[in-house]
Order: structure tokens, then C-alpha cells, then sequence
RNA sequence: GUGGCUAUGGUGUAAUGGCAGCACAGCGCCCUGUGGAGGCGCUAGAGGCAGUUCAAAUCUGCUUAGCCACCCCA
């Protein structure tokens, strides 16, 4: 009889150490971001009622038609794992009357999201996103806002090909005729068009529009564009945006077949790629867009907002195919003992060195002194310090330099300022 | 949901039906209180289930998982 072997469910993946490193910087970076630009973080139950997801996202969409995982709790409540994270916290802003706070509200976040879906490059089942939303205002500078946050972000993370897309797609008074335009369009053309797009041609003619089919292409080249359908409102809305994207210097690509695939988008909507052959096959590492109509399609007043998010695992997939090695945190003294009563005096010193603020790495399992040096070499530390029954005994340390081999001995009370002192060297 | 490719210690790999080998990592020793080199040793492996065969890591079927592509998306 073997052993059963467990292991992690499809699509989903243990994040070990030496990963952690990668989310730990890509966090830091987005903390140190909106706390710049004043947002409040929020976190949302990973668990949602899934009837808000179907209302939110949209029922038709694949995100919740194939993708959600769903399911009847015991007290016969209908819930989902979250697909994205904007209907929460849309969600959470009406349950507990956010509304009455001063407007705009600026949220982030970031967590795990669950898509059923086939695992492939930058695509899992768990996956993470950091985000933010703005949530009560309708001016075009907050989508500006936004899209510069994304900016700066990648920035940050050196990122240097980036292609930021933007494109409007209306609202409710002008999408409509639009869609009818482009559908009588393509019904006109519909025996050139391929077999997927024959589909969607049905379902969601919109879709059309991001096919990569070069016959299809062809026919999307020469289809009416939705900036010419666009309402006064909404185009006045776009027009502004793109004045303050121009002032804020920041480079942005026109591309009027940007649709995307959840159903609260209105005007703005905006995804951020790398423009490399991977990041190309990866897909946008950042998406959103303006969603005017989802709080009071939640039930809450008719309030404008605007949000997007970024994709961890695609952006660190794209940080290590270019090989950046974020540096691990690492301690650069080492302490090392000898004998029992050298170990009880060291974790009193280690605790002098919490203190001082200064890391320290230990071994206290292991015995032999050869051993423990191997492993402040290891670890690459600056000094270990040892102290053996002697040195326990007379209240000393000896501060070792592992570059020099150097040997001080110092008191063991005055040992964490020394150290201070020679690491600020 | 559909298609293609893949599956050997922890990791990376070798062996074209005939003894599963190497490298790295880990642990120990050479060296009882002084690291980086070296030597020696130890640990640890065929995704799973069937089949063909005297003999299967190798061939076949099924299954599972991973990767990739489609769909869709971060």
C-alpha cells in the first residue's frame, strides 16, 4: 500500500520562501504608492453571497458563467470564492453607508482571487491582485489618478516597455446604439468571420473587437468605432481624460478595440502591458476602468467610481524573466555557542539586539563551532560573534570579522552598541 | 470546455527493453573552541493504475498532474 501523496489543488500554488520575497517587493512598492495618494486600505471577505458577483460582474460574463467556483453552504446560503475584488468592496461601501463619509473614498487592496479555470503562463486559479478604487467621484482626473498609480507602479519595478491602452466605451446612453451598429455590421460580414467570433457575435458583439483572427482583423479594421458613437457626456469625459494623461506626461496608446470582459465598465477602461514577446503572451499585467453604474446596481445611490487592479503572479513572472533577484532580508551578524550556559547567554544577547533594532541569526542546535561558522558563511554574514564556556563565564564575546578573520573581545553588555557602531561603517 | 507537449531523489539532469547514474542542495565525518577549498560517507527517486515481455524509467492503454495554446482574463 503506498502513501497517498498530497498535493496542492490544480491552479494553485504554495508561495515558498523564495518567493516571498518577490510578492514582499511588489507590495512594499504599492503600499508606499497609495499611501502616497492618501488611500485607506479595506479588506473584503474572500467569500462572497454569489448572487453579487452575478448582478456586479455580470451574469452573462465568462468570469462568473464558467469561472466562479459557487457553492451551497449547510444553512443553504448560495456563495461563491471572490472572482475579483470590486464587487466587495462596492459592496462593503454601501453595507456600512461609506456614502457619508467625505467623497471621494480611496480604497485598496490587495489578496487572493479564485477563477475556475485552465492554469496556463500568468493564468492560475489563485491569484493575486493589488487594486484601488475611487468611489464617489466622477471627475476624469480620478481615472487619470488611477491609471498614473499603475504607471508608477511598474515604473517602480523598472519595468520599461510598457504600453498603457485606453479607450472609452460609453455608458448606457450611447453603448447601446453602438452595439447595435456594430452588430448589424458584422451580421452583414458574419460569413467572413471566424468561428469564435460567429459566437460572440451573439453573446457579446463588443468581443468581437479583441479577436486575433486575421480575417476577422480585417473586417474589425474597417468597423464603426465607439468613439464616434460616444454621448456629449461621455465624450467630453474622455477628451478630458486624455488632456490630463497628456499633461501628466504620461505615454498612452489610443486602441479603440480595448473592450473588456466585465459587465459595469463604462467610458474610461484601460489595461497596462509589457511590450516584450513574454509579456506579450502573458497578457495586461494591470486592468480597469470607470464603473459608474455598479453602486446603484448594488443597491446603493447612482454613484460614479473608477478602479483597476494589477496581477501579481504576471508581474512577477515578468520580474524573473528578466532575472531580477529582489534581495532577501538578511542578518548580517551571526552569533555562535559553545556549551549550555553559552546558550542561555545568548538568547538573553540576542535579545539586546531586538532591541538595538539590529537582526541576528542564530543556531542554537547545532554544537559544533565548525558547523556554526559554515552557516554564518552561508547566510553571508558581516561578524559572528562567539561565545564559548569561557567567554559565558567571564561575560564576554568575541566579535569575529568573517571578511578579515579579525578577533576582538568584547563585554558581553557592550557588545550590541559595538556592533552598531561597526555596522554603520 | 477543446487541443498539443511533458512526467526519473528536494532541485537540475543521464541512461534507445537488460545493475537507475551524475551534479547541486541537505546531513555527518576527516577537523572535541574557529567558516569559505578538498576528500570520504549518508539521506533521498521512476505521478498513479493496468497491460505487453524472461526482463519496463524505456513499449501500449487509462488516469492524474504540470506546462503551453484556444476560450476568457490580472
Amino acid at each position: 500500500m503506498k502513501k497517498q501523496k498530497f498535493q496542492a489543488p490544480t491552479g494553485m500554488h504554495d508561495i515558498l520562501p523564495s518567493d516571498q520575497v518577490f510578492y514582499r517587493k511588489v507590495g512594499r512598492i504599492a503600499e508606499n504608492l497609495v499611501d502616497f495618494y492618501g488611500f485607506e486600505k479595506i479588506d473584503t471577505p474572500i467569500v462572497e453571497n454569489a448572487e453579487l458577483f452575478e448582478k456586479g460582474t455580470g451574469l452573462s460574463t465568462d468570469v462568473v458563467q464558467k469561472q466562479m467556483y459557487s457553492f451551497k453552504t449547510k444553512g443553504g446560503d448560495y456563495l461563491a470564492l471572490r472572482p475579483e475584488f470590486t464587487p466587495g468592496v462596492v459592496r462593503a461601501y454601501i453595507e456600512h453607508g461609506m456614502m457619508n463619509l467625505p467623497q471621494p473614498l480611496k480604497l485598496w487592496y490587495l489578496g487572493p482571487l479564485f477563477r475556475y479555470e485552465r492554469p496556463q503562463a500568468g493564468r492560475f486559479r489563485q491569484f493575486h491582485q493589488f487594486g484601488v478604487e475611487v468611489i464617489g467621484e466622477g471627475n476624469p482626473a480620478i481615472d487619470a489618478q488611477v491609471i498614473q498609480i499603475f504607471y508608477n507602479l511598474l515604473q517602480e519595478l523598472k519595468f520599461r516597455h510598457l504600453i498603457v491602452e485606453v479607450n472609452s466605451i460609453g455608458d448606457n446612453q450611447c453603448r447601446p446604439y453602438y452595439k447595435k451598429s456594430i452588430s448589424s455590421y458584422f451580421k452583414y460580414r458574419e460569413q467572413q468571420l471566424c468561428l469564435d467570433c460567429k459566437r460572440r457575435l451573439r453573446e457579446n458583439p463588443l468581443r468581437i473587437l479583441d479577436c486575433k483572427e486575421e480575417k476577422c482583423q480585417r473586417i474589425i479594421n474597417q468597423a464603426p468605432q465607439m468613439v464616434d458613437y460616444l454621448c456629449d457626456q461621455c465624450k467630453t469625459h474622455f477628451k478630458k481624460l486624455l488632456e490630463v494623461l497628456d499633461d501628466l506626461n504620461l505615454p498612452y496608446h489610443l486602441n479603440p478595440l480595448l473592450v473588456r470582459g466585465l459587465d459595469y465598465y463604462t467610458k474610461t477602461v484601460f489595461e497596462i502591458w509589457d511590450d516584450t514577446e513574454g509579456g506579450k503572451a502573458l497578457g495586461a499585467m494591470v486592468g480597469g476602468g470607470r464603473y459608474d453604474s455598479l453602486v446603484k446596481i448594488l443597491g446603493g445611490k447612482d454613484t460614479s467610481a473608477c478602479g483597476g487592479a494589477a496581477g501579481l503572479e504576471r508581474i512577477i513572472s515578468e520580474l524573473k524573466a528578466r532575472g531580477v533577484k529582489p534581495l532577501e532580508p538578511q542578518s548580517r551578524i551571526f552569533v555562535a555557542q559553545l556549551g549550555d550556559l553559552a546558550k542561555r547567554k545568548t538568547l538573553g544577547l540576542v535579545e539586546n539586539f531586538r532591541k538595538e533594532g539590529i537582526s541576528i541569526a542564530e543556531s542554537l542546535g547545532k554544537d559544533s563551532l565548525k558547523t556554526q561558522l559554515n552557516r554564518a558563511n552561508k547566510i553571508g554574514a558581516e561578524y559572528s560573534l562567539i561565545i564559548g564556556q569561557k567567554e559565558a563565564l567571564d561575560g564576554t564575546v568575541i566579535v569575529r570579522d568573517m571578511h578579515s578573520g579579525k578577533q576582538d573581545i568584547v563585554r558581553m553588555e557592550k557588545v550590541a552598541k559595538e556592533m552598531q557602531r561597526r555596522l554603520k561603517k
